[in-house]
This record gives C-alpha cells, structure tokens and sequence, in this order.
DNA sequence: TACTTATTGAAATAAACTTGCAATTAAGTG
DNA sequence: CACTTAATTGCAAGTTTATTTCAATAAGTA
C-alpha cells in the first residue's frame, strides 16, 4: 500500500514521571441500529424535523461500519439512494443530535462515526499513516486533565480529540 | 464573537481511576528566528534543495506567531511578496524537513506553527469553539501510553494529536 | 385527503489545496 | 564574474470537499 499523505516526523519529549494512566476495558462494537433509530426519533419528535429515508439510511449505514467514514463513502454505499448534498446535511443534523461525531485524520476529510451507546462516543483512534489502516483505541487519560485545563484558562465544556498515528505492521514491511 | 462551525457535543464517561499524570513546566514560546533560518541551511545543504525568500519569509514569520496558522493568513501577512501556491508548497517543504508541524482544528483547514527547539514541536491547543481563540497547552499524558498502543496492535513510530476544545470565558458571557 | 412546511435534488458557488508548464533564479563550475 | 543547470516560482487551470439557493418533493398533521 502507498503512503497518500506525508506526515511530520512528531518527536516526544521533555515528558516526564507520569504514571499509572488506566486502560479501558475493551469495548465491544456492538451497535443495536434498531436503538439509534428508536433515538433518532426519540430527539426528532416535537422539533418540527421529520424521519426520513436518507437520515434513517445514513444512520443504519453507520451502524455496520466499525471506524469513521467519509461522506463521500456513506454517498456510494448507498448508491443513488439519495443526494450528497443530502449526506451532508443528514449527518450536520446526525452531529447536533449527538448521534454522530465528527472525526479529522489529517488528511483533509472529515469522518464521521456513530455515537454508541456503550462509549458515548468517547474513544481514539490508532492511524496509520502509510495505508490509512484505523484501529478503534479505548485507553484514555486522567479526565481530570481536562478539567484541570478548563480550570487553568477559564474554559467551560472542555473535551477533546486524541489520535494516535503510526506505521502498521503491514506497512513496515515494505 | 459568532460561531462558525456546529461542534459534537462531546462526552467523556468509561473514564476511571487514572492517577498522576504529569504536568510539564511552561514553556516560553521564544523563538530564536535565526536559529531556525540555520537551521533550514543546514538542511538544505546538499540534498539539491535551495535557500530561497519565500522559505526564509514562511519560516521568520512562523517565528513570530504563537500559534498555528493557515497558508492564507501566511500569504496574507506576506502580502505580494510570493503567490499562494508558494506558500503551500514551502510549507510542505518545511513540514517534512520537520521544521513545522501540521495541524487540525476541525474547521476543514490546515494550520501550521514552528517546531520550537525548546519543546521539539510536541505541546497541545484549547481552542475556543465559539471565538476559535487558541491557547497552548503544556500539559500532556504519560508517554508510556503510547508505546504500550504502538505494542499491542504491532505499529511503529506512534506519535499522537492532542486538542482540546471549549468555550472561553469572554464567549460564555454570549 | 388535503395542507403546511421541512427536506431533497440539482446546479451553482465557495474554499482549500494541487498540478502543469513556461519563466525565473539559486547555486555550483569554469 | 559569467555560464550553466536544475530547483523553484507564478500563473492558470483543475481537484476535492463542503455549502448555498431555490424549485420540487414528501413527512407529519388536521
């Protein structure tokens, strides 16, 4: 497989004596599409928004994928069935609903993926870099890092994005 | 200050018992702009790659800004002195000469900041969702996460991306 | 069933970034 | 310094990703 991108070299250092970061248990992913259309009606009701084909689709699509896909993919996958356009504007609706979270690998094109249940949507990603290859990643840092930083400059809402890129074993081969 | 972009409502839950993490020192970021221009003739030199005004321009006006930016603020701020074009592909020149660093705030455009010697390029954002103020962040998760990442799913030279996103104090008030 | 209005499709537009090619210019050599 | 060569630039055109406009369609409701 051929590298599209070139990546930096990102180098880590000046870190330091930090210990005991906690590991996940492994999360299954598991999706019951049933219980996200069941929610997408749930959050759709009394907001003079509609059910319709394509969001319905683009909900069950997601459901089966196991990593975060382009627009443009959900659009062939469902060949014909509806617009771009469309896809675009389901998954901005998807997005506000917190059905669906946005995801930026660096190479120029957003992904999105389905909000499960089991994670609410919280976990990273481990990239390749060569072939793009993505691995679902569920360790995590000290959450009060982040409301420590939130704290620190006067911030509110504070979350965050964590992706890890590589070079897969595949990839290091040639 | 009016919002651009609909962000995800992002939360964090299935996080436990994480203790310890370490918080760096600040880190001024003082640029020494001829170290940087040295830099750049030093890895230039004999790879049949020249020294030339956009480069120098690119990389001193990278040296004054504190955060990263876009080519067009770039070519902005250089006004007439190169064409866009010229920029971009400096900026990839820089990028993989490990001189500047890429980066990805969700608003579907790239921006770049200097690799500091001080902190070898490696720090985070908070970036306001409303304003798109940037602040950095000097504070960064165990290093060891990642290398047990990179051993359990047998990848190579796994580096990370870290942002953190919120609301600022002066856009709360809104 | 008929009505109201959210939603869609199609085309146009916008923004970010890339590519092709002729003109320019950096850097080595005589 | 002048000459030569090839890297680099500028300009125009082309891609890709995403948004906007507006008439036509269809979801939800009376």
């Amino acid at each position: 497989m051929i590298p599209k991108k070139t990546f930096p070299a990102a180098r880590l250092k000046n870190v330091q004596h930090i210990n005991n970061q906690t590991i996940f248990d492994k999360v299954a992913h598991s999706h019951s599409h049933e219980h996200d259309l069941i929610d997408l009606r749930a959050k759709l009701r009394g907001k003079d928004r509609r059910i319709t084909k394509p969001r319905e689709e683009i909900l069950e699509l997601l459901g089966k994928e196991d990593h975060p896909v382009t627009a443009k993919f959900i659009h062939e996958k469902l060949s014909g069935t509806c617009d771009l356009v469309t896809v675009y504007r389901s998954l901005k609706l998807l997005e506000s609903m917190s059905l669906v979270k946005r995801f930026n690998f660096g190479d120029n094109t957003t992904r999105f993926e389905l909000i499960s249940s089991t994670d609410h949507g919280h976990h990273h990603h481990l990239i390749c870099k060569a072939c793009r290859t993505v691995v679902e990643i569920d360790e995590c840092f000290d959450p009060s890092m982040e409301s420590k930083i939130a704290k620190k400059h006067g911030f509110h809402n504070v979350t965050h994005e964590l992706e890890f890129f590589g070079i897969c074993s595949s990839c290091q081969a040639t």
